[in-house]
DNA sequence: GCCAACGTTGGC
DNA sequence: GCCAACGTTGGC
């Protein structure tokens, strides 16, 4: 199957790329996500190998600052289960899990961030999920927009 | 911090 | 199965 591509966001108060950076290997577990339609995407949709927009919501601007790369998807994520984590969901059961993660290791900063505005502003880009429909924090991207953003961010 | 958009939940 | 209440997300 051909590389695909996928926008993740997070809020850089809570995990930005300065701790994703000084995170071991440059890699995360992407936990927290509590969106079923996102759930759907990082359980079924993302492959070891695809390409990530890591993009930093709740921002000013919010942005996409840098590539990502996915190196293990699809298991559950451990935070629903622990009842001392923000992510607890009690309706979560081990042999029936609710939410599920993927690992992402950083690839590339971008030289110059590329901010929501500017994403805006870029004809090419109106199709974006980003664009199109707010508040979903894992999102499809095609290949011409990982071209285009990854370009204007400077790589 | 506000609130709009959107999805899930649950009473009926 | 409808739909109002509720929770979450995220731009501003």
């Amino acid at each position: 199957m051909a590389r695909r591509y996928w926008l993740l966001k997070s809020d850089p108060d809570t995990f930005g790329i300065e701790h994703l950076k000084a995170a071991r290997d440059r890699t995360t577990m992407w936990d927290g996500v509590r969106n079923f339609q996102a759930r759907n995407y990082l359980r079924d949709g993302i492959a070891v190998g695809d390409g990530v927009l890591f993009y930093h919501s709740q921002w000013k601007p919010p942005a996409v600052v840098a590539t990502a790369r996915v190196v293990r998807t699809g298991y559950p994520d451990p935070t629903q289960f622990d009842p001392r984590s923000p992510g607890h969901d009690p309706r979560s059961k081990r042999e029936a899990p609710r939410w599920f993660v993927v690992d992402v290791q950083l690839d590339r900063e971008l030289k110059c961030p590329v901010t929501l505005p500017q994403i805006r502003a870029t004809p090419e880009l109106q199709e974006m999920i980003l664009i199109r429909r707010g508040r979903l924090s894992v999102q499809p991207v095609t290949a011409d927009e990982w071209r285009i953003v990854t370009r204007l961010g400077g790589l």
